[in-house]
DNA sequence: TGCCCGGGTGTTTTT
DNA sequence: CACCCGGGCA
């Protein structure tokens, strides 16, 4: 067991500490991973069997690369066995074979969030309510969370606190949708994503003896991120361990930035009420980043309020101090990060994949793409639109799904018209109307129109019987066809591949090539099966249902950039980081600042952010920036000050500076506003002279929405005391003399000339001039 | 039934 | 700006 030795103390605490309850609170970059890994691993030798271990991730990525690692540790064949995934992958697994139980098929469909939002949509329609007002993806997101905390449907509705809620803001029908939304997935043996953690604890609370067989089953239970995990999550784990409580969490409350999802950092604490002779093991040693990383972070983390206390420290080298770059456009900000890429790639001879670049919000990558593409730097932008969510992907599966299961009414309103085969709006609207009056589902009626009164013409229903007959054709080969067999079938059959393959524009191309990948992955995935099981399609289905972008990685081509938010970084790590659109209303998120606890779950996503970063650290901002349509100013983040200036290396004054026509640009004011510690500046700036704005810290500055308040000017007649002829001082110009003096308040300005520079207009409300004499 | 145009609307973050 | 939706027209 030689790889102990590889372990500091605390680690190895951690490690061999196999019994009772555990908490691992780790700092980041504290060699969370390894321990874990090597946990299981420790759990392996000892001789338990990997049948009965649980270990629950964050991404599913995590669990593969883990499981990678145990597996070189303790071979493959064991390592295979772990129970090892995202909690959604994990429970619809499980789910799936105790289905009968809450009464749903085995090969139930998963929902993605689109489904369920249109589906939502459908059902405010069918309720004749506006749609303006009960919004599809609010409704969605207020059912979600209600999920996430087990509120069911029928508990929602008579919950007089929520609908007061709901009633406040205008919408005292979302129980009912909530109810008739339940019903429907029901109806459709369709499955959420929160659906899987809120079943998984119905299953458990309901059967008795389903739990005892989990119970009994995992031994042991890892958790990681378990910061990060909701209300639903935290009662399956405390389920399952409680027989054994062997539970190991394993978590960095500094790390949680999921809040918005439900997370409860609350978890973690109650962790010591449930277990209370639980052991606790700290990990602080930071081995990812430099020392100026590692301090810098904690400066910024150290202002929140909440927190565990610990003390994250490396003996790593001091390594390079932070930047900040500042940018005149977001278009600018893509070019300058893209040219430092260029420049360190030459200097320090790095790759590619050495370096990220993160951002609040997917929006902002667009910039990035194209200035990395005119330098011809490869890159990988991952989140946003995925593979699995486009158009002609996502209308092969619903073909999948809809085979495998035939109740999935959003598939079967995707494709029963696609590719075009007759069967137009009104026959599919009478087709809904006769299931509504039947109450039954539509694929009853699709199956047999004649049964249930269906108002349309014989010509049509007779289409969508022969659309019925195909899917059963394609539906009894289900279980003796390899999936991917199957799968080419069902492409050419139902006449997707030929209607992509005839499209010969260039989009039509590349859809038809994501087809042929996709068949391709299937493929993959029916081969990566031991030989003695037959991967059926409707095995693929559950797994790419939970399966995002970051999980299909290809191997070959992995030398690019990195572009990605900061939540999808999490647990990554990179030589090189660039956290980019560093300003207010951005980063923090306009939608974080009305509360503290939103505010510190930016501050710590902002600490996740640095702490991604290996060797160096880059903050950028820009001063313009288009957000829907049109330009708007921007500040530099609050956080950017945050930073003990120390670590911080602040951005030069910009080049030019025509303060003839734009002598309002925020580039301007911007330049002249105290950079550092601004928020907790003891002593108002002594510096005589010319204190054009009086506001000690850019908070006070002037809004972007309200132009230029009267606030913003300073009554007092301080610039008086300065004259043509004075010999002044300026921050980044040097000594220099007064020429003239023009213009009434708020926009008076002088003419000064510098020996350094030239000649300069200053606007005397944003210049900071010292009287020489 | 299908396409095109115009208006309205919206942006965190993800399994 | 980019997308989606609805309405009007071929």
């Amino acid at each position: 067991m030689d790889y102990l030795n590889e372990l500091n103390e605390p680690q190895r605490q951690a490690v061999v500490n196999t019994e009772g309850p555990t908490m691992v609170i780790a700092g980041a970059g504290s060699g969370k991973t390894r321990v874990l890994t090597f946990r299981i691993a420790h759990l392996i030798h000892k001789g338990i069997d990997p049948f009965q271990i649980l270990a629950l991730t964050f991404t599913n990525k995590a669990a593969k690369e883990m499981k990678a690692r145990i597996g070189k540790i303790v071979g493959e064949s064991e390592a295979k066995n772990i129970w090892m995934g995202t909690f959604h992958s994990v429970f619809a697994r499980i789910l799936r074979s105790e289905a009968d139980r809450i009464g749903y098929p085995r090969d139930f469909t998963i929902y993605d969030a689109a489904d369920a939002k249109n589906l939502i949509k459908d059902i405010i329609r069918e309720m004749n309510l506006d749609e303006k007002v009960y919004k599809p993806g609010l409704v969605y997101n207020r059912i979600s969370s209600a999920k996430n905390n087990l509120i069911s449907a029928t508990s929602y509705a008579s919950n007089t606190d929520l609908e007061a809620d709901d009633r406040m803001s205008g919408k005292p029908l979302t129980g009912e949708i909530y109810q008739r939304y339940e019903q429907r997935c029901f109806r459709a043996s369709a499955m959420d994503f929160d659906d899987l953690l809120f079943k998984t604890n119905v299953l458990l609370r309901d059967f008795p003896d389903v739990l005892h067989r989990y119970q009994q089953k995992f031994r042991y239970i890892l958790v990681d991120e378990y910061q990060d995990t909701n209300y639903a999550q935290y009662l399956i784990v405390k389920k399952l361990a409680a027989m054994y409580e062997n539970v190991c969490v394993v978590g960095d409350d500094a790390q949680s930035i999921y809040a918005f999802r439900g997370a409860n950092i609350q978890n973690i604490l109650n962790f010591k009420k449930d277990y209370p002779d639980f052991k606790i093991f700290k990990l602080e040693q930071n081995y990812r980043s430099t020392k100026t990383i590692v301090h810098a972070a904690n400066s910024v983390i150290e202002k929140n309020r909440d927190q565990i206390q610990k003390d994250v420290w490396t003996d790593n080298e001091e390594g390079e101090i932070i930047r900040v770059l500042r940018a005149a456009t977001d278009n600018e900000e893509g070019k300058q990060i893209a040219a430092d890429i260029f420049d360190t790639k030459m200097n320090a001879q790095a790759r590619n994949k050495e370096f990220a670049i993160l951002y609040r919000t997917n929006a902002q990558s667009r910039s990035f793409e194209e200035a990395l593409r005119k330098l011809n730097i490869n890159y990988r932008i991952y989140g946003g639109l995925s593979f699995y969510q486009r158009k002609e992907i996502k209308d092969l599966l619903a073909y999948f799904r809809l085979t495998a299961n035939p109740n999935d009414e959003e598939a079967l309103k995707r494709v029963i018209n696609y590719p075009k085969r007759g069967i137009g709006d009104t026959t599919i609207d009478a087709l809904i109307l006769a299931a509504a009056e039947n109450n039954t589902g539509i694929w009853n009626v699709v199956e047999m129109p004649e049964m249930f009164q269906v108002r349309a013409n014989a010509g049509s229903l007779n289409k969508v019987k022969e659309f019925a007959t195909m899917i059963k054709s394609f539906g009894v080969q289900l279980n003796t066809k390899p999936g991917y067999e199957l799968a080419s079938h069902i492409a050419t059959s139902s006449g997707i591949l030929k209607e992509l393959y005839d499209d010969k524009s260039p989009e039509g191309v590349s859809r038809y090539e994501n087809i042929q990948e996709l068949l391709n992955g299937i493929k993959e995935f029916s081969e990566a099966s031991p030989a003695d099981e037959l991967r059926s399609l409707s095995d693929f289905l559950i797994e790419v249902a939970l399966l995002t972008d970051a999980d299909n990685e290809d191997p070959e081509n992995k030398d690019h950039v990195t572009l990605m938010t900061v939540h999808s970084a999490k647990g990554l790590e990179f030589p090189y980081v660039y956290i980019v659109g560093m300003e207010e209303n951005l980063f923090p998120s306009q939608l974080a600042l009305n509360s503290r606890e939103e505010l510190e779950e930016e501050r710590r996503l902002f600490y996740v952010a640095i702490t991604r970063a290996e060797k160096r650290c880059t903050l950028s901002y820009a001063n313009t920036r288009y957000r829907w349509g049109n330009l708007t100013h921007c500040e530099p983040s609050r956080f950017i000050d945050e930073v003990d200036s120390k670590y911080l290396e602040m951005p030069p004054a910009p080049k030019e500076l025509n303060f003839d026509e734009e002598w309002d640009e925020p580039s301007f004011r911007k330049m002249k506003v105290p950079k550092k510690d601004s928020l907790f500046e003891k002593e108002p700036s002594k510096k005589a002279a010319v204190p054009a704005t009086p506001s000690p810290s850019k908070r006070n500055l002037v809004k972007l929405d309200e132009k230029r308040p009267a606030t913003s000017v300073p009554s007092s007649d301080s610039d008086s005391d300065l004259k043509v002829g004075q010999n002044v001082h300026h921050e980044k110009f040097g000594k220099g003399k007064v020429i003239q003096i023009e213009g009434i308040e708020p926009n008076r300005k002088a003419t000064v000339f510098f020996p350094a520079v030239g000649q300069k207009q200053l606007l005397l409300r944003f210049a900071k001039l010292d009287i020489l004499d």
